[in-house]
DNA sequence: CAGTATCCCAAGCGATACTG
DNA sequence: CAGTATCGCTTGGGATACTG
């Protein structure tokens, strides 16, 4: 290998890293595990994930103001009125990544006895993992297959 | 919605947590995305990627410690020996979550001029996605037709 | 219940200097 | 070139107390 090609352009602009400066922050993925599971209230949500309460609030902000997470105010009969934390459009399209993340965590992470958690296709049951589609319809299953390029945003080094 | 479907299990042992209490640490996806990207030496890495020499030394050995890396020694000829930085079959398939890191911050955190870097079936050329695929095959479009469940490492909450 | 503010402390970062 | 050790200093976390 002469010069890899990452050095033929610049990673000011890397949509890695740009992802990683707000998901790379400590417990942002574990909020959003939580969320994606349903927990969508700030008690239950401190409770379960183990965040202290202050951290808790600013991960949510942090979300909110990176408009992956929105509050969302209902009322049921009876009580007052209060917030619940719901995934955005983009906070959605963040499923593949906790998915990928639990695939390789449940393959390299657990113990003996397996995974605590798994995903399943709602229709079917069967265990569900992220697979390489390219936008020729073609399913990759050697990694190898891929490789990186420059995009359309690329700047030179 | 009664009980969330997260509280019934524990999440001590959840795979997604125990991956981000590797990857979370702050610059450890970065060097990844480095060396999937070829970049393997040290001063080539430190100078690419940004980060000081402590810090790239630490997550480098962090990554050697959880068997994501290995340190390869190889001597080029007339040249005295030196090592490099290479995945393992672990660290090989964390791939999947680099790809659905890009494609996520290459969709929603890039400016109008488009992502800096895509991801490429080496093939037939083709950009290439991450997508949900279960053991029975069925390419899964809607998100929302997966969910989560207990695994066979599940403890009671 | 659902957070926010304050205070104090420890982890961890960059800069620098040093070794094989 | 390829790292490691040391050192102030800042960031950011937990505990606690407070507000709507």
């Amino acid at each position: 290998m002469s010069t890899p090609a990452a050095l033929t352009w610049s990673t000011t602009n890397c949509p890695v890293g740009r992802a990683m400066d707000i998901l790379g922050e400590s417990g942002t993925v574990i909020v959003l595990r939580e969320i994606f599971n349903g927990v969508r209230r700030f008690d239950l949500m401190q409770r379960h994930s183990g965040l202290s309460r202050a951290v808790l609030s600013h991960r949510l902000a942090l979300l909110v103001e990176h408009g992956i997470v929105h509050r969302v105010a209902y009322r049921d009969p009876g009580e007052r009125e209060r917030h619940e934390y719901r995934l955005t459009t983009r906070g959605f399209d963040l499923q593949p990544v906790m998915v990928a993340l639990a695939d390789w965590g449940g393959k390299h992470l657990s113990g003996p006895e397996g995974p605590a958690v798994e995903v399943e296709h709602r229709d079917c049951g069967a265990r569900t993992h992220v697979a390489l589609v390219c936008e020729e319809g073609h399913v990759i299953d050697r990694l190898r297959d891929v490789r990186t390029r420059p995009g359309p945003g690329a700047m030179p080094t």
